[in-house]
DNA sequence: CGATTCTTTGAAAACAGTCAATCTGTGTGG
DNA sequence: CCACACAGATTGACTGTTTTCAAAGAATCG
């Protein structure tokens, strides 16, 4: 069940044997139900999860009722609301699962020890420190420069496994856009690349 | 000159005099006049700057030739393109003074240094971090969920002394939108305060 | 004062959202 | 196996928002 979990840690991080068996030995596995919370906002988020199987979405839910997803996560990704785990602060989002999914839950106060005690483990969590960064711009400067259209198409690019896995309308949320418009966007597309 | 920055360091970070005295050892004073460059795309951001007077921008210009306004800097805030920084690859980005300016620099071995030296620093460094994420995610909720109007307004409550300084097609530009609808929102604004 | 930068305005066009209806595929219970 | 319900996707007509283009009006600086 945690194999994806080590493989993960020994090719991502580089972590020996012995440091995986010292990772393994904090974490909980936990299966999630399709259309289960995680999270819910209020709470504060006091892990962290490992994708082992399935996908999942983080989202908020705006004054007129709106869901507006945040982030997803498959095989291989990690799940939290990293802005609670990383502050201490409650939750503003929600975290529920597009389908059935197995995780690995690591407590912030066990990733804190592993992070001061296997130096491979702490570059591995910086290298994705890195790159939520870098992700973070690269949606930010979609967002305020490019049109739906252009948005769209960078993100079956970006995120292709995601674009197949995820009904059409959970795309537009992530997108900023509604269902009707990425549905014509899309339409305008085929019809273009069939010319 | 420094002054500002020891006192950063002093309240923000809880470092001590002497460890005060240890970070000012690495760090560089520089003037940067306006319309100075400090970064150019394809660079390396090797520091980090911390802005002592002024105001700065981060920007990216896209393939049809426009600027896009990622982060503006001022009094007590740091500078630099970050994911150049942590990541070590070129950079997307110009960096810019809108003002004349003082910061002072740090390369990024002398911050490494600091970080593994100095827990303060380090846990400063993580409180910055923390932030960064949560700024990115309020911008992307904001993008993604609300409309000029609101984003506009959102702006000037988080960021009232950058609105006053910048000109309006450079916010224009941070909330991206073109400068003729922000000027719209913003007469639309003041109509309804004045009733 | 003249030059430059910044802001505003109007009109038209492009773009995106809303509402309502229909269509499609999937899975469940009878 | 069929009928039905349900979730998701599409379409059309309409409305509202935002951009674009062009011009003119402030403000600032040397």
């Amino acid at each position: 069940m945690t194999d994806a979990f080590a493989n993960y840690l020994t090719q991502k991080g580089s972590l020996t044997p012995e440091e995986i068996r010292q990772v393994e030995q904090v974490i909980i596995p936990r299966k999630i139900r399709r259309y289960q919370y995680l999270l819910q906002p209020g709470e504060v988020s006091n892990y962290i999860g490992f994708v082992v199987k399935g996908c999942l979405r983080q989202f908020r839910i705006s004054e007129n009722g709106q869901e507006h997803i945040m982030r997803f996560a498959i095989e291989n990704w990690w799940v939290s609301d990293f802005e609670s785990f990383l502050s201490g602060q409650p939750s503003k989002s929600y975290i529920d699962a597009l389908e059935d999914s197995e995780i690995v839950m690591m407590e912030k106060q066990n990733y804190d020890i592993l992070i001061q005690t296997i130096p491979n483990f702490k570059s591995l969590i910086d290298k994705l420190t890195t790159k939520n960064f870098e992700v973070h711009q690269a949606r930010i400067y979609s967002n305020i420069s490019e049109s739906a259209e252009d948005r769209y198409n960078n993100f079956i690019i970006s995120y292709p496994s995601i674009n197949q896995r995820v009904p059409l309308h959970m795309v537009a949320s992530f997108l900023g856009l509604s269902r009707e418009t990425l549905s014509r966007v899309r339409k305008q597309d085929s019809r273009k690349n069939t010319d």
